[in-house]
DNA sequence: TAGATTGTTAATCGATTAACAATC
DNA sequence: TAGATTGTTAATCGATTAACAATC
């Protein structure tokens, strides 16, 4: 996988995974008027270590106070700043099937600063037709497209099969990130970052859990 | 998190999540008809280390020989045992908005082993309808179906607000293990599972390498 | 002030990788 | 046999956690 940013990156991936966490259940105090909160506060809600806490919020500069904690307002816009949530990114979507479908209609993305802007497959038959607001265009005015509106983000949700080809036309158009949904380790240039949406692995783990589970009965009932 | 099986389970979740795209590529592998790979030959396709791949295998029992390595055919067919892919489990889904649909009418699923039999929502206005092939029943219904069908399985798209409070209604129906797709750290009993699909982390992720490459132009062009 | 809390340095833990003997 | 490859033990690396001085 390509490093976040080369070298000097002070933000792991795994912390990067737990800011989403934090900044929702930031939110949800905010709702109930919280004005400040501590890191052992955070750590006890959120099930984690609390120096792990203080070391994740001490990249945003947020500057806790000892006795108070941190000033929670702050520490949510510092967090939405942060993550990005604030610039809206443009993005493609490549294979309208099910999944893809799924994610072009899915208004959630908005709020995360994500705006796809329309999908393209190679069926003939669903080309030129709309999902929820957005348009399906054939694959070949894919590469101008991007290039001519300088989207930097491709989401891969076709076939296993296809998915390295496909990425390899989203470099082509000058796509900078990957958000890959296809169980497929995709071959990338260094300054090309990929994030894996595995699904399989998440059902993997599921699956085994509950085989577990059934193998050994009560093995773990308290 | 809860632990995959409380004690001597010997893999790591990270080598779990590896596992569907050894399969994979397995798998292409043998529609070439090739009957034998070695670990260094996948390490290099999957851009990953080969003792880590010898390590990965070698739970599996598959008996890899010196000089030839693995028979393919027996590999494929072990981490398929391993992962689960032939149990088919059924799960139920509550939230049945934008993305609940989407997994809904997803019949990607079916060939990891998951079967979700039918979704949940508060809205009586789809209730009664159907997405895909699947009903959409109203949650007070829920609690009974899990029961009395033993399913084992519950997915979430609901809000983040309503996360928790669903979270305990599926333990309540006995699921053992949830497949979570909202942003929240949710808490549950040490016998349950809970497998976050991060989408806001993978945002953020996507998002702030962008951020960074424009704040930074040309840092990592080689 | 006394005590809670921060931020940082050091120790621990777990996972990855290197080294190597065994073996086909 | 010679060489490629496995499987395992030891070293390294990175992330988490514990210990603690600084501070409000």
């Amino acid at each position: 996988m390509t490093d976040l940013d080369g070298n000097h990156s002070v933000v792991s991936i795994h912390a990067l995974e737990r800011f989403p966490y934090y900044l929702n259940y930031l939110k949800s105090l905010d709702k109930e008027n919280i004005k400040s909160i501590s890191s052992p506060f955070i750590a006890k809600a959120l099930d984690l270590n609390e120096v792990q806490v203080r070391k994740d919020l001490a990249v945003l500069n947020s500057g806790g106070k000892p006795k108070t904690g941190y000033v929670l307002e702050k520490l949510i816009t510092d967090l939405e700043t942060f993550l990005g949530y604030n610039n809206v990114s443009e993005a493609v979507l490549v294979g309208v099937g099910h999944l893809g479908k799924a994610l072009l209609s899915y208004k959630g993305f908005e709020k995360y600063g994500l705006n796809i802007i329309a999908g393209f497959d190679i069926n003939e038959e669903i080309v030129g037709t709309g999902v929820g607001e957005k348009l399906i265009l054939p694959l070949t005015k894919m590469k101008n497209l991007c290039r001519r509106m300088h989207i930097h983000i491709g989401i891969i949700t076709v076939p296993a099969e296809n998915a390295q080809d496909i990425c390899n036309l989203l470099i082509d158009s000058e796509i900078q990130a990957i958000w890959n949904f296809s169980p497929v380790k995709l071959t990338v240039p260094d300054n090309i970052l990929v994030r894996n949406e595995n699904m399989a692995a998440s059902l993997a783990i599921l699956s085994k859990h509950l085989i577990e589970k059934t193998h050994r009965p009560n093995s773990d009932n308290k």
